[in-house]
DNA sequence: ATGGATATTAGACTGGTCGTCTATAAAATG
DNA sequence: CATTTTATAGACGACCAGTCTAATATCCAT
């Protein structure tokens, strides 16, 4: 039935176009992030992100060898944006320690607004995935949890050593229980569409810090 | 191809067998509910519920008018099981009130191992969902996380007035602390596989209520 | 009882999607 | 300019959600 003899499409390596050097293989990666920040992982069909690109599948599987790749590929990006964030505001000086965890939150609180509260977090995303999702990123996800975890203990370390928070302050765990916590308020506040399970975990997060 | 005069199955009505008194619907509803805790919704295949029940499509669109009004079916029946877990120990009264929340804890985790950290809340996996669900799902999950919120203020009024914790304490912000950290705990042990991250969580949930 | 109405099951079928794979053609290489 | 590499086009097979028809047991009215 394709017998057609005039086929208006040109397939093959598209000519170079000096003016738009147009890298099919982080636009890919750019419209991904978006879609299964929003959808997560199982959700989401790759013509979805094809369409959206306008790149065809083939495209796809040339840079990619599965969707699965794909995914993770997406993680280590995601968690390397992410980690950059948190530095840049961990290691901003003109504010104490704590301060700075605070303007983290107001960043994420940004984000989640600006977006209409679609978008979550996409190691949070898939987490929540693991049981339909290939083992291989079961250690990606933690790991990616792991190091921000450590980010914030460095900056509550920070923190104890200005004083604002108990010498005795056990940092590790604290960080641990924040990013717990903080995953599951960024969940509510998809699901209400509103701030305040942030601010509602936040604000008890700092409530309940130990106190110099 | 389906000329085959010998079909050994048999259709239609099939005949009363008063032992074995089996609820086709109730089976799907259990069916899904397991596998819905695993996988979440958009990840699950109905045929793969049919096949573990051994019931045909025919049956499954006589019970349900589709799949998402299985879906949501499941939500009420798993908020209701749950919300009589949650009364069940809050009305405890051989223990103090905050010794229930304690119990209910100890339950859940108990609950999460037993399955080898496979199954974890419904209604947190299918809020990690919303970007890919119905609109109808938003409301009846909200819904469920407010009412286990106001069973929990309960007991935690309880605790108040057996000066457990201060006077001043606003259970119902407490209340809604704990099930936003909560389900990023369960979230959390399903990723490590462990009940660690329930425990941070619970641990500090309980050093940072506020003391008599 | 008996015959029509109802309840329940069997599974083919349709339209659509998902991920893979092959064919094609431009660019790079030498 | 021949060969290899890079990139695109889209066909293909498998699967899935939901619908529909057929078949058959039970229920109920007369």
């Amino acid at each position: 039935m394709d017998t057609h003899p005039t086929s208006p499409r040109r397939r093959g390596r598209p000519p170079k176009q000096r003016d738009e050097l147009v890298d099919t293989r982080a636009l890919l990666l750019r419209a991904g992030l978006e879609v299964l920040t929003e959808k997560g992982f199982s959700a989401t069909g790759l013509d979805e992100i094809l369409k959206q690109v306008g790149v065809p599948k083939g495209s796809f599987y040339h840079y990619f060898d599965s969707k699965e790749a794909f995914g993770l590929e997406l993680v280590s990006l995601y968690g390397a944006f992410f980690a950059k964030k948190l530095d840049r505001h961990f290691h901003n000086h003109t504010l104490s320690p704590l301060a700075r965890v605070r303007a983290f939150i107001d960043d994420a609180k940004d984000g989640m607004a600006r977006y209409g509260y679609r978008r979550g977090c996409l190691i949070g995303n898939l987490g929540q995935e693991m049981g339909a999702l290939p083992e291989s990123f079961r250690l990606r996800l933690h790991g990616t949890f792991k190091d921000w975890q450590d980010r914030l203990a460095g900056c509550l370390n920070a923190a104890r050593q200005a004083n604002e928070i108990a010498d005795t302050a056990d940092v590790d765990q604290l960080a641990a229980f924040f990013w717990i916590g903080w995953e599951g308020a960024v969940l509510r506040a998809k699901l209400e569409q509103s701030l305040s399970p942030l601010d509602t975990f936040a604000d008890h997060f700092f409530t309940c810090l130990p106190r110099r």
